[in-house]
DNA sequence: ATGGTGGGCCACCCA
């Protein structure tokens, strides 16, 4: 069974339900998870989706910030809303595809929205970098504790966090920059261990090159520029391994007229 | 060192 299963910080999924539809029709997309779709449950569009095809909707959204939800083809179930960190914001939804399954257990699509952290990488004075780091810690303690790394899983969202030297267009420069220090990225592979997630997006491209998903509103001309970083990733459970067969950023997508940020990430999995 | 651009919502918060 091939899916393809796309992630997206979309930045209003209302404003933006324009460009959800095009890339849904013109990617042939099966799954797509959404993150900052800023709308409560209730304000999410869900006909426009129906009638193109996406059936099945499932949402943890609140209030003008935060919010994901996980769309599909295919049936999904809602297994979990997790608060991580201690905070109550909508920034998880853990889904199961009841049709799809890898050693007759349904293949589950955890989809995050990790906070940005504010400016200063300092847990003394700014908290919510503090509140970052704490999210990254709960996630490692409740993977480790209630879940199983032989289950078939995939991790997609934005984790706003940029690991390696060429996730980010100048690591030197980048060094005390929050989505890039050395303390987040610690606290990320802790994340990564806890189940031995794999990189599914660096197995198909070498950590010798360049590879962004996100680019600020801020550059006059953000691909002349192109200072990038990659915030946005696809992890999967060792049992899933090898079954991303192909994966792509969709920059074009960062060029459509009001555009998110973030550009889609896409990937097809053979299960 | 600073400000640059967006979205939600109606005074600012957040990215």
């Amino acid at each position: 069974m091939n899916i393809r299963l796309a992630t997206w910080n979309i930045n209003s999924a209302r404003l933006r339900m324009p460009q959800i539809l095009r890339f849904l029709q013109e990617y042939d997309v099966d799954v797509l998870c959404l993150q900052e779709i800023k709308c409560q449950n209730e304000q999410f569009p869900l006909e426009e989706l129906a009638a193109q095809g996406y059936e099945h909707v499932e949402l943890n959204g609140q209030k003008a910030y935060h919010g994901v939800a996980t769309l599909a083809r295919m049936p999904l179930r809602t297994v979990e809303r997790t608060v991580f960190g201690g905070i109550d914001e909508a920034r998880h939804l853990n889904v199961e595809m009841p049709g799809v399954k890898r050693g007759g257990k349904p293949v589950q699509i955890h989809n995050f929205y990790v906070p940005a952290g504010g400016d200063a990488p300092d847990i003394k004075t700014n908290p919510k970098f503090a509140h970052k780091l704490d999210f990254l810690t709960d996630m490692a303690t409740n993977f480790s504790k209630q879940k199983d790394r032989n289950d078939p899983m995939i991790l997609v969202g934005d984790l706003n966090i940029a690991p390696l030297e060429n996730d980010v267009w100048s690591h030197k420069q980048m060094l005390k920059i929050v989505s890039h220090t050395p303390i987040e990225v610690e606290h990320l592979d802790k994340v990564a261990q806890s189940l031995s997630w794999i990189d599914a997006m660096r197995c198909h491209v070498p950590d010798e090159e360049k590879l962004f998903t996100w680019w600020s509103y801020r550059a006059k001309d953000w691909q002349a520029s192109n200072r990038g970083r990659r915030l946005d990733h696809v992890w999967v459970t060792p049992s899933l391994e090898g079954c991303a067969t192909h994966m792509q950023v969709v920059e074009p997508a960062r060029s459509w007229e009001r555009p998110s940020d973030h550009a889609p990430v896409i990937v097809d999995l053979k299960i």
